[in-house]
DNA sequence: CAGCGTTTTGCAAGCGCTTGCAAAGCGTGC
DNA sequence: GCACGCTTTGCAAGCGCTTGCAAAACGCTG
């Protein structure tokens, strides 16, 4: 780098770079983008000139000129989640490495204002990938409507217009069950997530079908209607232990209620696994620190975030071919919390 | 919301308010902007028209010709961590409430090319805020040579350039040691963090003032270096329990290194706290989960993210007046992982 | 060496917005 | 009823870049 950088306030521009190089400005336009009719020498001689200058595009005017503006958006509703960061991981990778920028915008900002908020949104990034089970569908419609690049992160898409990514919830529900009915559990509480996510549903279906497969009867007394937070798995397992018949392993729809059920039982004063299993469902990093160390179905979320971003692009490329919907698969992962009941 | 909004892909413009509204397009602008010397009938028939129409602003357009983008970035070294998490959670609602929209860098992305990087961002945003700890020194030369507007977050400035926000480093390691020299521990091992780093050196200073301040003398070979990561807290603990006389406690310079060293601590088949107390620093989330909970020193991390915005945002107002410091102070968090001695 | 088809370059317009400047409106005092 | 000063509005330029179009340069061929 060179020592003419822009030092002062007033930055290098595309003109600059035309000075120097004894073309017309429009000339470097093409050389940096990449354009093909440009001599070499004449390539070379724009190169040399930008990196000699310390030359770095404005994006925002790239991005007003060109219509692009090489960001793309991520709508998130929380930060404080390792779901969210593992994906968001995933996400920032594959984005640098298509030379993407990121923007984060979380949903709890503007309610009633999800419109405009969209709109806001689409006049600053190329595309947008959501995570956002729960307020989604009043951004999507926002955003379908002015068909703008979409990718629903875990989250199967009735309609068809987006593009989504997810993991096969269904069954790995079945696996983690089957996992205990073959420990030799017969009684098997679950903490469901919030039923109006497809995800949830789709767990708490293969929870159903495993025990069905294996003839035990499906107990409702046994079902706890969640929300995936810790606070509602505390309370659920709560619930789940003042049963009169106890359940001898519990399945949380996700790690971060087993964390809230692990509280519970604890609080209970029995242990885990030996008084009771417990199961949990993600695999966030928590899982693997927690005492006893939890089993869980494993969501390849860092995964997840890079094949939304691959998703994405696949649409800013080819805006007419059909949205992508790819489903990851899951993966049982035994570890201590998990063993045969007294 | 009325139906007129932007369906087609062509959004609507500040001349289709203008138009809509029998003015002028600068005096749509000078509505949307809170100019004052507007006629109070005038206002109100361009508000309506911008409602009706459901325009919403590009924020590239009004980034490129007004000079500010109403973007503030934030660079962070990794996402998959807590108290990034944390402290981004912070960030993001400060500036929410103050009408900026968040843009994310990670730090990984462009090894050796961090000045282009560092332009890239400032092209972009108005200020930023840099939770870097290590790189900083790279991104904060070439962003101090353009005078750009920046806080740094738990990081002391020696050049007095840069806006900053900590927490007392020093002061929290010294109570938590004094706990444990309270609850009876003489030999109380620490695990550093990053000695580059002014928080990690900070605390381990604390530790030390703690023990003489209380006539223990300081033995060097309880003090091993570690990276404030979970897995060098792991091997630093191994280091301190295979020590001849092993010490009572240990003091790591973070949650994460704590939670780490509890692996360890477990795996030697000892119990915390009977057979060794352990304490942390920062309080994650996730030091409430471990079992037993950890005894820890909170840092304000959501607070801090807050307190970063405020001071960036006074920098955009008054660019001339000298950047400022706050240092927010720690708390002590008694938890079950220390406890007398045997 | 003229004529032609390519390759390469430059010019101008325009992306949607802000803002300096000047013109137009308006009210007041004389 | 006019001049004056203030308030309010409109026009034009320009932010840094991309891109369509036309001009220039080049390399052939006959």
């Amino acid at each position: 780098m060179s020592d003419n950088s822009a030092k002062s306030n007033h930055p290098i521009t595309i003109y600059d770079v035309a000075k120097a190089a004894g073309v017309s400005y429009s000339t470097v336009s093409r050389v940096l983008n990449g354009f093909e009719f440009v001599k070499d020498s004449t390539r070379n001689r724009v190169m040399d000139a930008a990196e000699r200058l310390g030359y770095v595009a404005n994006l925002q005017a790239r991005g007003l000129a060109g219509g692009r503006s090489n960001i793309i958006g991520l709508l998130v509703p929380v930060l404080d989640n390792s779901y969210v960061s593992e994906v968001m991981k995933g996400i920032d990778e594959a984005l640098a490495r298509a030379g993407f920028n990121l923007m984060l915008f979380t949903t709890h900002r503007h309610e009633g204002k999800e419109q405009q908020y969209a709109s806001t949104i689409a006049s600053m990034t190329d595309g947008l990938i959501l995570l956002v089970p729960l307020e989604s569908p009043i951004y999507l419609d926002a955003i379908r409507e002015r068909n703008y690049p979409h990718v629903l992160v875990d989250q199967t898409d009735e309609s068809g217009a987006s593009a989504s990514v997810s993991a096969t919830n269904w069954q790995g529900a079945y696996e983690v069950t089957q996992h205990l009915i073959m420990l030799g559990h017969r009684r098997i509480g679950v903490i469901t997530g919030l039923l109006e996510l497809s995800s949830a549903r789709e767990r708490l279906n293969g929870y159903r079908a495993a025990l069905q497969d294996h003839d035990i009867p499906v107990d409702d007394s046994l079902i706890i209607q969640g929300d995936y937070l810790q606070a509602r798995g505390y309370a659920a397992a709560q619930a789940l232990l003042r049963l009169e018949r106890r359940p001898t392993a519990i399945f949380a729809s996700n790690d971060l209620s087993a964390l809230g059920a692990m509280d519970a039982i604890r609080e209970a004063g029995l242990s885990i696994p030996d008084d009771i299993s417990l199961v949990g469902f993600d695999d966030i990093p928590q899982a693997a620190i927690t005492h006893p160390k939890l089993t869980t179905v494993r969501q390849p979320l860092v995964q997840m975030g890079r094949t939304a971003v691959q998703l994405l692009l696949e649409r800013l490329e080819h805006p007419d071919s059909p949205p992508g919907h790819i489903t990851l698969t899951t993966e049982l992962v035994i570890r201590a919390s998990s063993k045969p009941p007294r």
